[in-house]
Parts: structure tokens; sequence; C-alpha cells
DNA sequence: CTAGTATTGTGAAGGTTTTCACAAGCTGTG
DNA sequence: CACAGCTTGTGAAAACCTTCACAATACTAG
């Protein structure tokens, strides 16, 4: 029987929500660090992420071993496990698709950047809009996004189109590569296997903001 | 023993994946109403909502009993049902706090409106932008914004703030009587009791994506 | 009116996630 | 070195959510 820490997982299945809040330990961690703290036990890491001491040590324990018993975790040392796992010890280059409200608010967004999110092109449809100079860059048309997406090396796409474009350009981006997406339309896109979607929808948010408010009447 | 249908919950605890779902459920049953059609088994809106058939009538008879055995459900009847529950049978006067990238993008957005969103006051803290024409209306101080919320029975606050202002601004929109909260900035909030608080938070979208991408290679 | 077909509504089963509770183990002190 | 104090890591229990499977029932056709 090995004894190892830091082990590897045995390739559980590990639940979208659990990944969720290790994200959210992650920003906890970095807030943490900014204000020059070295230690933080479980207890103070789920009070300042809205969860459980037992939910964040469960969590942490489906990837390994980060803490030292009677102490807890070192936070440079944990935020560095922690982005390990969620695939962000690299940069990862972005395609945004679509430059409408929704596109240049992202854009222009420096919480990406910082997190390690780059937007290395910029893409739409509109002549009027096509060739405009964004930030460092310019304006794409989409129809270059195969070639585009390939010699740029892009993963990931977010897509700010309209909601009847979105599943015809989310084809266009699965042909060009793309193998991750985030989708603003508030439609289910149709994705071939090994392209992961995740929707930001906020009708949703609202309407279940409004079951809320008029159950608590 | 009642027979009624259409029965009022008996105040059992909704998971919060269920109502998201009842939301999905009428845009697609709206989708369908445009598309003319009368009836819908839970098979195919199950189908067009990306869920099963089955989680469909469970989630459905946790309100009670909408469909028609043999038939299925009358796409305009359980809309409305669905509206109903969701809370929307009355549209939701709502303040927008931040007039900067993402604001002005949601304000711009006819999906909230359409949805029955008014977004009927909209606040900001730099002298520049205040005063500020912005649709019908102007661009208020958001130090009014306790005085505006009573006379404009506000009732949802869509915070579009930096991450350094938020938690002062929720403390002022509670204070003014704001009972929802759509919170863009990434820090989660703290709000006395009776306050419902949703986050969107990108950075958190991002990470499972990119979680995801690297499980899977 | 009866038979046949289709689809709902719902207990029960199965699966997953969260919480509990405590043994294991680290560190500082005397 | 032994002990005290504290916090982790983790099986087991509890809670929660989804899927299954089928009786109940609505409607149509004959
Ligand atoms: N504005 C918001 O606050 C908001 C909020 C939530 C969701 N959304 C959703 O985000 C999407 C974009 O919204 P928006 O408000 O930015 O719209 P927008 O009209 O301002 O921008 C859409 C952009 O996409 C471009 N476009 C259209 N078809 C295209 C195609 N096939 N390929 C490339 N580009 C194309 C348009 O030229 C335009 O520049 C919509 O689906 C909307 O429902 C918007
Ligand atoms: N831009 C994006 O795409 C994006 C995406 C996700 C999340 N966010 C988050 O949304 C929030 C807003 O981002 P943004 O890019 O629109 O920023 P922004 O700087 O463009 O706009 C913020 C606005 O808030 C105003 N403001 C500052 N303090 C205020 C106060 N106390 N009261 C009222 N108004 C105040 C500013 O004057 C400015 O107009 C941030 O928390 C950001 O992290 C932005």
């Amino acid at each position: 029987m090995t004894r190892g820490r830091r082990q590897a997982p045995v390739s559980k299945k590990i639940s979208e929500s659990a990944v969720r809040r290790l994200s959210l330990y992650l920003r906890t961690l970095e807030e943490l660090d900014r204000a020059g703290q070295e230690m933080v036990s479980s207890e103070q890491l789920a009070a300042k992420s809205a969860t459980t001491a037992a939910q964040v040590r469960k969590d942490l324990s489906l990837f390994g071993s980060f803490g030292k018993r009677g102490f807890g975790y070192t936070v440079e040392e944990l935020g560095r496990a922690l982005r390990d796992i969620l695939g962000l010890t690299q940069p990862w280059r972005v395609a945004l698709i679509g430059a409408g409200r929704i596109g240049s608010a992202l854009f222009e967004y420096r919480g990406l950047t910082h997190r390690g999110f780059q937007i290395v092109a910029v893409f739409d449809c509109d002549p009027s809009k096509i060739g405009r100079k964004w930030g460092d860059s310019m304006i794409r048309d989409v129809a270059e996004l195969e070639r585009v997406v390939g010699d740029l090396d892009i993963q990931i796409a977010i897509l700010a189109v309209p909601v009847e474009a979105v599943q015809g350009v989310m084809d266009q981006a699965s042909r060009a590569g793309v193998r991750g997406v985030l989708n603003f339309a508030p439609r289910r896109l149709k994705v071939p296997a090994g392209v992961t979607v995740k929707d930001v929808n906020l009708v949703i948010e609202l309407e279940s903001l409004t079951f809320a408010l008029s159950q608590g009447v």
C-alpha cells in the first residue's frame, strides 16, 4: 500500500458543485494571500466561502491530502494545488465571438486576464464591425474562425451572439477544434462529444430569485 | 381526502435545481407556443430541455397536477402554471446599480424586459455619469437609493459595481428594502435574513470549464 | 358502451452529495 | 521524550435528488 500524499485522484467522478466550490476556495485563498495570511484552517476557509468545514475537507480529499493535522493548510501551497486541479497552471487562449454589448463588456473585463484567460481573438459577422480595432488586435470576420482557431491555438470560445445565430456559430467553433465553450445565449447547444459547454443564463438566475421571493411571502 | 388538481404545494422544500429546470421548461414552452404547438408530452418537453421525462413529471408534481393522462400538457396552460409558480404573474421592478460596462449591456438587454423584469432606475456614484440620460430616465446618485427604492416600489437590485464597493452597496440596498439581488461582483455578500442573493460569477464558470477540459485529456 | 392506446402522477429504488463524528497525526511545551 | 491541544482526513450515516416502473386515467374508435 502506497503512502503518498497529494496523490492523483483514482479517477473518481467529481460533482459539478464540488468543482465550483474549489474555484471559490481558490478565490478565498487569493484574498488571504493578499492579506498576508500564511496558514488557514478548513473552518476559516469554510466561513469565508459560505460552506462548512466538513465540506471543505471532503472536497479537498477527493484530490489528495493537502493539509497538516493540527495546523491547517498553507495558503500558498493549497492555492497552487487548486490551480493545478482546476487546470489553471498555464493560461488559456480564448476566442470571443460576438462583438456586441456583452462581448465588449467581457473584452474589457480585467477579471478574466487576471485569472489566466487571454482573449486572443474577437470575431463578428457585421461588416461595419469587422476590421475595427479592439485593444491590440482587430475584430475578425467569423468566416475566418476555423483558420484562426488553429493558427492561434485557441481552446475556448465565449459565445456572445444573438440566440438565433448561436447554434450555427457553435457548429463552426466545434469544427474549428474548440473544446470548451462559455455560452451567453439562452439556448441549449447541441455539441459533438468531446466539447464541453457551460451556460450563463441571466433569466434563469432572475427567475430562481423571483421564485424564492414569491415563496417567502 | 381532497381530490383537487393544481393544488398548492404542501410547502415542501423545493431544490434549487428543480426551480432552474422549471425556468427552462417555461422557455421551451414559449418556443413551442410561438411555433403554434398546443399540446406537449413530458417526453418532448424533456428532449427540448435536456433532461428526462421522469424528471419533468417529478418536477411538476412538486406543485400539482397539470397534465392529462394519455395526452400530455396544454402548452399554454402549463406555461401559465409555471409563470405562476415562478412568481412571474406581474412584472418586477428592478434597480440597476453600477452604470459601467456590464451595467450598460444589461440595461439594453431586451431579454429582461421581455420576461417581465423592468429596470426602472439606474444608479452610479461617479459624478460624471450621474445625470446622464439612459433610455427614458437618468442615471441617479446612489446616495438617493434608499428614497428611490421606496418611491418606485423596487423589489430587486442588480449589482454591477466593482468588487470593493459591492458589500457597501448591498448594505444600502437592503436598508432600502430590496428583497432580491442579482450580484455580478465576485464576492459572497453578507445579507440580513429575508434578502435573497443570486451570484453570477464568470470565473467560476470558466474554471469549471477548464477543470473539465484538463480532466478529459 | 367497451376495448385499446397513450401518457401522466407517484411510491419505491437507486444513486449522489452533504453532514457527522472520531481516530490519526502534527507541533509546541515542559 | 511524553503529553496536550488542535485540526485534518475519512468511513459511516443522513439527507437529498434522480430514475424506475406501473397503476390510474383520459381520450378515441368502433
Ligand atoms: N446584453 C446583455 O446584457 C445580455 C445578457 C445575457 C445574455 N445575453 C445574450 O448574449 C448574446 C449577445 O447579446 P448582446 O446584447 O451582446 O447582443 P448584441 O446584438 O449587442 O451583440 C451581438 C453581436 O453578435 C454579432 N453577430 C450576430 N451574428 C453573428 C454570427 N453569426 N457570427 C458572429 N457574430 C455575430 C452581431 O453583429 C453583434 O455584434 C445574446 O444571445 C443575448 O441573449 C445578453
Ligand atoms: N465587465 C464584465 O464583463 C464583467 C463580467 C463579470 C463580472 N463583472 C463584475 O461586474 C462588476 C462591474 O464590472 P464592470 O466591468 O461593469 O465595471 P465598470 O468599472 O465598467 O463599472 C462599474 C460602475 O460602478 C460604478 N460604481 C463604483 N462604485 C459605486 C458605488 N459605490 N455605487 C454605485 N456605483 C458605483 C462606477 O462608477 C462604474 O460606473 C465588477 O464587480 C466586475 O467584477 C464584470
